[in-house]
DNA sequence: TTGTTCGTACGAAATATTTCCTACCTTTGG
DNA sequence: CCAAAGGTAGGAAATATTTCGTACGAACAA
């Protein structure tokens, strides 16, 4: 299923973090994103397992979520779907505006070229 | 602005043909994305008009939409937006997973690494 | 024990987005 | 002229998403 914007930031801190309970994840929200209140996350968390994507371990009290899916498969399929829509699937463009229009470092550069190269 | 799924559909149509009437927008949807009432298609370009995300021409009956932003300007936004919340800002890493994952013809890995090293 | 803290569940409201019905005007063909 | 075809405008409904108040149970400290 299709993660929504919010969902996306839950699965991020799941993601960085490891399994965690509702409670970690609105914290960290409110640290690094926005405020936000702990029904709020917590009900959208709840529906996150309705839909399953993410699952939760409710031996304890405190109940642990963690995603359902690996992260790189979730933003493999993601980052596909930009591709599709936003380059009519064409990677190539992607990365050629990704750093025409930016400044990247020469150290990034240098990593990525030698990624590619090892592709071979 | 933000311009939602839907509203960037109808983008994509216009930056691929140019100033558009809604007619012609609604018939490019169904032909290849899917079936949409013509008054769905021109209620939409009309709050984007409102937005400012396009801009119309009044002047005849039919009225002609035109993107308010060059293509390669809301594309730019939108890839930065989504680096930053996928890779945290991380350009290598979404090359890295985009190659990494999936099979790209040696045509386009080539197209790549030429238009990398002209970026010296 | 008892009250305070911390947890889940649930429903409902608020917002955002999408869809389409309907009214009404203009153009066009006969 | 008149009817049919095709246009815009606007409102309302349907859906999707997000937010949070409130009820209620469990744990914990005094």
């Amino acid at each position: 299923m299709e993660p929504t914007k919010s969902e996306l930031e839950i699965l991020q801190v799941l993601w960085q973090n490891g399994p965690s309970t509702v409670r970690f994840v609105n914290d960290k929200l409110n640290e690094e994103k926005r405020a936000v209140q702990y029904s709020s996350t917590l009900k959208l968390m709840q529906i996150m397992a309705e839909k399953g994507i993410v699952t939760r371990d409710e031996s304890s009290m405190k109940h642990v979520y963690s995603p359902a899916e690996a992260e790189q498969k979730t933003k493999t399929k993601l980052l596909e779907r930009f591709v599709d829509s936003m380059y009519n699937g064409s990677a190539s463009s992607l990365v050629m505006q990704l750093f025409g229009n930016k400044k990247t470092s020469r150290e990034e550069l240098d990593e990525i070229k030698e990624f590619l190269n090892k592709l071979d």
